[in-house]
DNA sequence: TTTAGCACTCCATATCCTTGAGTGCTAAGC
DNA sequence: GCTTAGCACTCAAGGATATGGAGTGCTAAA
């Protein structure tokens, strides 16, 4: 059977009501609408044929139709219209996004509530490095009896540090020698490049301050192997139970738990690969528990080999529309603020932590 | 009238009964506890007494009793038996624990998560530093081409860095000089001491490197004035969703969505003055939306100026033995590990942040 | 002081019925 | 050959009504 474009027109309708009102959409709804001038019964005809065609379906024999995850999937790739976001929306996204965001932590936490705020649903946020990193400059700083601090310079502008004690005393002169060492073994080698064989001569060459390399070195390591770990923030699940299709509350309770937990560990791996915004109609999902359940989600890049990613989790039955218009002109915005080099208040390679 | 022996043994039944079933307790129910050795009528005289003054509750004429506000407080004060731990339990959570906890921020969530799924209920876990910091040393590590790392080294043995990049160029012997009137001006004077009278100063003393002073002294004062910062996390909220008392959704919409925002700022403050741990019974909440919850937090050491709490959310009917049990335990475990100088892997001044 | 017995209350659950929205099909109209 | 009016049919949702059972309070006897 061909899909016509009144057939096109039909599922349109049908999406766009279900979206609104979360019934199945019956075929005098249709009639009802503006510019739709056929009788109930072609429409009823047309619809038969869309539910023939795997587009739509019947909950039961005397109720209307829903869309089928096919139907969705039609709808979100050629069927919908484009959401043009108004002055207030584009304003008010603009001004929540150009609060200062100082570590990269807290900014994709707040992405992750301006995201969940602006489309009331679930928002999941990360930033990830990619690629390996190396150091590319050590530098060692006496901090009093015993304590040092050590610096690593990384690729892409990363600096990290962190205090060392030590039981034993260690000089000025030996700092300086050991720094030297450092620099001109260690430096631009990735994680891979940390053999035994490396350190141990590492540990010959150090001198006196050989004692100091194995916690230098191991929190180096460390590092590096953190580097490309992920940053990721989940926001708003208690949206989700204002959604009627999570009335039934098992069901939103697996939901809930899968995106704190798995999704938690897949969605970046997904992203990879995609480009632009990505949406995910509920049975394309891979977990279980995700079926009825869509994800729309759209990379955003931070500069620096840091990518970011905004997400938003919410019933099959979502406003896909307006959804990914919102999300890509965040995405858009963070883009355009990060590459901005005026911007005063970006995330700089600035440093927290705790006290011991 | 007064509170017998047995009226107070038939109240910790009640309870207790409810705790598990989560259904009104009636009074045949209590006869066949092991040790009640009265009949259901003598029961019902002591429930009717008990109702009289308050400690129980009847949802309508021909239901069990469930325990009032007022029960529950004199439950969790003077009835409820301690709860002791397995050797499995402990076990488990010293293990937990023990594993690498290396940054403040992902420490807290961590606990978060683990006491979450100690307690099978929505868990709060957060850090704060008290006090007022000031800047114990300034460093400054020429990085490049106009572009040089700050170091603060804060009281509290915190350690702090921003790789600063200018148009600029500055050489090695400027930022020497520059540091070394940092060092004499600005050290050891709090948030409050940076007046402009002294950043003026600063700016004059600075020589040929006073363009680089703004630039330090935001960073600066901006590290100060986040000192105190609270990191917080909040994990598991969807564990509310498998107890009976949250099937209705809209109820448990309003509580998470109340610890997801107002409860993050507020617990804190109430933590403040609190010693061991601290129940608070539904009514006696100030948040509107908590009235029928129940939260149990406890503060634990960290040391250094960093104080945590954790605490954990969850219905009035909640197990509170078994919960401040865990929790007591758990404050009592992480206060142990930051206390032993000899564990390795403390949350080090370590630090870690962003790229651009 | 305790307890057996009894009448009473009231919620929860099951069952039945009604209502109405929606369908598919057929036959007539354009 | 489409389109549409009409009609019989289906089925879930919601309201009304019964039924059962858990639990109570009270009374009177042990």
């Amino acid at each position: 059977m061909e899909l016509t474009e009144r057939k096109k027109k039909v599922l349109r309708s049908v999406v766009d009501l279900y979206i609104r009102t979360a019934e199945p959409v019956g075929s005098k709804a249709i009639t009802e609408l503006p510019d739709m001038k056929y009788s109930s019964a072609t429409i009823r005809n047309e619809m038969a044929d869309l539910t023939a065609m795997g587009y739509l379906e019947q909950p039961h024999t005397s109720a209307g139709r829903i869309p089928s995850a096919a139907g969705y999937r039609l709808y979100v790739d050629e069927l919908m219209l484009d959401y043009r976001l108004s002055m207030d929306e584009t304003k008010s996204i603009t001004n929540a996004i150009e609060e200062k965001m100082q570590r990269v932590d807290k900014m994709v936490e707040k992405v992750a509530k301006l995201v969940s705020q602006a489309t009331n649903l679930p928002a999941i946020s990360a930033a990830s490095r990619s690629g390996n990193a190396c150091v590319q400059r050590f530098e060692l700083i006496q901090a009093g009896q015993g304590s040092f601090i050590l610096v690593l310079m990384l690729s892409g502008e990363r600096v990290v540090n962190k205090l060392i004690k030590l039981p034993l005393d260690v000089g000025e002169s030996d700092l300086k020698l050991l720094s030297a060492v450092l620099n001109a073994t260690m430096t631009e080698i990735p994680l891979e490049g940390f053999t035994t064989e490396l350190m141990d001569r590492m540990m010959r060459s150090a001198g006196a301050a050989s004692s100091l390399v194995p916690v230098i070195l191991d929190f180096t390591q460390e590092t590096l192997k953190n580097h490309a770990a992920t940053n990721m923030a989940v926001v708003g699940q208690s949206r989700l139970l204002g959604l009627p299709e999570y009335r039934d509350v098992d069901k939103a309770q697996r939901v809930m738990a899968s995106i704190d937990e798995e999704a938690l560990s897949n969605l970046p791996a997904v992203m990879q690969d995609a480009n632009g915004t990505k949406v995910i109609v509920g049975p394309e999902n891979v977990a279980d528990e995700l079926k009825d359940t869509s994800v729309v989600m759209t990379k955003f890049d931070i500069g620096d080999g840091l990518q970011g990613m905004i997400g938003v989790v919410g019933p099959t039955r979502m406003d896909y529309a307006k959804v990914t218009a919102r999300l890509s002109y965040f995405a858009e915005s963070l883009s355009k603020m990060f590459a901005k080099p005026e911007t005063p208040q970006l995330p700089q390679a600035e440093q927290d932590d705790a006290g011991q």
